[in-house]
DNA sequence: CGCCAACCTGAACGATCGTTCAAGCTTTAT
DNA sequence: ATAAAGCTTGAACGATCGTTCAGGTTGGCG
């Protein structure tokens, strides 16, 4: 019965978003999961062995996002629908918009061993799918067959990057939905090597 | 004499960009600075003090290069040098190709206050140096007359955001150079409203 | 020389950090 | 019914956090 080990991680995956690796405290997690300390070791061993659940639940759920896109007929479309979503949010959830992988990134030096490696594998797997997606527009005709796939995929990266940090500094994230147009569009323009 | 001052914040700018705003103990400033904790609190009031004093220097000289850009004859060319630059730093120096700035933001829901507001107004000067740039490259006939220059500034910032992060997850920095390339080309496509 | 102002020193404060553990409780198997 | 196994509890640990302050040191001026 692990179901409220599920829980846990989502709970657990709500604080450490708003509140980062780091700025994150075993008394906000005890208070989040309603657990004693004693539960929370006994089931995760340690406050990197549970955010280290929560990064690999977060990445599983964003992977299948992109896949999802890649897998569909029409990818580019997708790819629209799935850059615009998150800038509809309601501002009660305002820090989910930007991505918890980047936001944990961003305290790389402070970071154990453990979630360093795991913060790259992320990075590694989404781009991956990123680069899936590139594939599969291209292979339907939305996209010219000569598109350089890694680069393209490192930047789409980039404007996914970009977007999510940019919708965190002003008053209406909705506000940016032209920034999609403009990254669909780019990514049919020029790739000159 | 500030002399001294001026040196204890390049020394504080050092461990904050590394550390992160959260990450960095009054401990390791005081090694840093080679000063006892009363010296600090004397001179900066608090951790916040230093901290937002470091945060207005930096703001400054990254403004400054901007505005630079700005006022050559030849912005959009010395926009390619600016953005090319960070990207050819040694690997001693890693941690400050990602911008202090953006870093500091990750954090956001744990700032102080004061950390807060003067974020913000740093973010929206850079983006008004950023804006800058545009009309003069505008002006300069480097770009169409009919560039959305709001939007085209806020998408400038984005640019630097994603370049400067996809920067610390790949082994070598200089490899991201083509992006600066697409970046000025994207600049001149397309920007259907 | 004597004096004041400014700076520096470093021990110490209370709060909070991640973590441990003995004891109690609940569940499952025999 | 009873024992074994595992989860939960909450007080407590040592370490570290940002900060304070009484006392020492230094430099310039009358």
């Amino acid at each position: 019965m692990s179901y409220p080990r599920e829980q846990s991680i989502q709970q657990a995956t709500e604080v450490f978003w708003l509140k980062g690796y780091l700025g994150t405290g075993m008394r906000d997690l005890q208070t989040a999961l309603d657990k004693r300390p004693g539960s929370i070791y006994s089931a995760f061993g340690s406050k990197e062995g549970l955010y280290l659940e929560v990064l690999n639940h977060y990445t599983g759920v964003l992977h299948g996002q992109i896949m999802a896109v890649a897998n569909s007929d029409t990818p580019l479309q997708q790819l629209r629908e799935f850059l615009l979503f998150p800038l509809t949010v309601e501002d009660s959830a305002a820090h989910k918009i930007q991505c918890l992988i980047v936001k944990t990134q961003a305290d790389w030096a402070e970071l154990p061993e453990g979630v360093k490696s795991e913060l790259q594998a992320a990075i590694a797997q989404l781009r991956e799918a990123f680069q899936t997606v590139i594939l599969k527009a291209r292979s339907m005709g939305e996209l010219a067959t000569d598109i350089p796939v890694e680069r393209a995929a490192v930047w789409l990266q980039g404007q996914f990057i970009a977007m999510r940090t940019l919708a965190t500094t002003v008053e209406t994230p909705a506000s940016l939905s032209w920034m999609v147009d403009k990254i669909v569009s780019d990514l049919s323009g020029e790739w000159a090597q």
